[in-house]
DNA sequence: AAAAAATTCGAGCGCTCGCTCGTTTTTTGG
DNA sequence: CCAAAAAACGAGCGAGCGCTCGAATTTTTT
């Protein structure tokens, strides 16, 4: 089952996340335009297809070990490429895991941001959009996520900063949110910051501790009203 | 600054967590107790030192790369002993992640279940005491859980098990209070098992990203209280 | 169908890893 | 103060690492 499938088969009619943006074929042709000088495959075609495969290995070998635990061995075998063939896709093992990062991190502001229109006129509404949407990204591109979260000790400083800062980015979206609507009167909400930034962690729990919830039997939708009640009751007016 | 410092000119006059508990030799004196099997210096004293400074050692190394990139001989030149000397207070690396989360879920599970007195009958301050503690010892043995949190994926499968155990426990106290509070009509919780669930990583989110409430200057009582009002709001009785 | 270009291959290189063990140093007890 | 016991030492081992490069294979062009 591929990422777009899984995010398929557990979407609800009110999916906010399209699926050409969250397939691992997609990402990993943006991945390539981003990349193009350190691959040396000049074919689109071929080097997306083989791409996807190399890191869909790298995300399901790091999935059970760290990244740096896992051998370029172990990911020729997995990937089926050769040992040689990999490094024509990557210039070394820390481009792969700036690419993963970098995609993610890009992927979530440009999903957070296109919000449909007229939904900054309703702060309620569109905290709800944010939450959802963020979860059910979350949801469709899991392995990713996983992986910039825990694997992000280890990136170089650049690209570690940069994560930060994407990190920072995705809490004044909601930062901005709550002040809209505080400002209406719709919200009670002390310390806007911090509110945001307890949010945050919220959204995170559904992927980071995604074996969690799947043992339990937790559907998507319960989590993501689950989620949104609990934060609505939290910041309601008083 | 040891750990133990380190909590002390956090701790506030509300301090719940114990000093002795929570200092770096009081927990290689528990740690040796428990692997007395695996470390061959037979003196108590010296011992647990070198087992200190070897741990102490092994979380500064592993909170900038990944434990299994810490080599043993980063890990001899920072703990000041040689290659050989380390293998004498354990037999393989291995043993050392299985030292660290094997503490941590003893230690969490032991102070969280030593609420005082009388507290039971009160929910409320129950839930209170229970958020307080767990942030203030979380905060007071940081590397320790960051560790875990961040290594889990790469423990043993027995070990991993054990630690999910530790996890699921602590969820348990958390509803066994809501509960009670929902059945004295303090509380209102649709979902007792989910909101368990949600107040989880906000506690969490104090010692997964430290740095960024240390950078923006959030200081322990302030964190605790956001997250008791945000928390308290939430499950208010309507 | 042959020549040229693009892509893939995998054994081998230098290196560092976890770990060992014979030796040296320190501590202990009479 | 010395011999025995305990502890610390660190060079060295085989294994596996990231990475390379000339050869082999596949695809494209003519």
């Amino acid at each position: 089952m591929t990422l777009a499938e899984a995010a398929d088969s557990q979407n609800t009619p009110l999916e906010t996340v399209p699926r050409n943006a969250t397939s691992t074929e997609a990402i990993c042709a943006r991945i390539l335009e981003r990349h193009r000088d350190r691959v040396s495959v000049r074919k689109p075609h071929l080097a997306t297809a083989n791409l996807a495969r190399i890191i869909e290995a790298v995300l399901k070998l790091s999935s059970r070990q760290s990244f740096h635990e896992m051998s370029l061995r172990d990911l020729a075998r997995v990937s089926g490429l050769s040992m040689g063939g990999l490094y024509s896709y990557f210039d070394n093992k820390n481009t792969l895991l700036v690419m993963i990062l970098t995609e993610v991190s890009e992927t979530v502001g440009a999903v957070l941001r296109d919000a449909p229109a007229g939904l900054d006129a309703d702060p309620a509404a569109h905290l709800r959009w944010l939450i959802d949407t963020h979860i059910r990204l979350t949801e469709a591109m899991q392995p990713w996520f996983v992986f910039a979260f825990m694997e992000a000790k280890g990136f170089p400083a650049a690209a570690r900063a940069f994560a930060t800062e994407s990190e920072l980015a995705t809490e004044r979206i909601f930062a901005d949110v709550l002040a809209r609507g505080v400002a209406q009167g719709v919200f009670t909400v002390p310390d806007i910051d911090l509110t945001a930034a307890l949010i945050k962690p919220l959204l995170q729990d559904w992927y980071v501790k995604r074996a969690k919830y799947r043992k339990r039997g937790t559907p998507i939708h319960a989590y993501v009203a689950g989620v949104i009640a609990f934060v609505e009751r939290a910041i309601a007016r008083t």
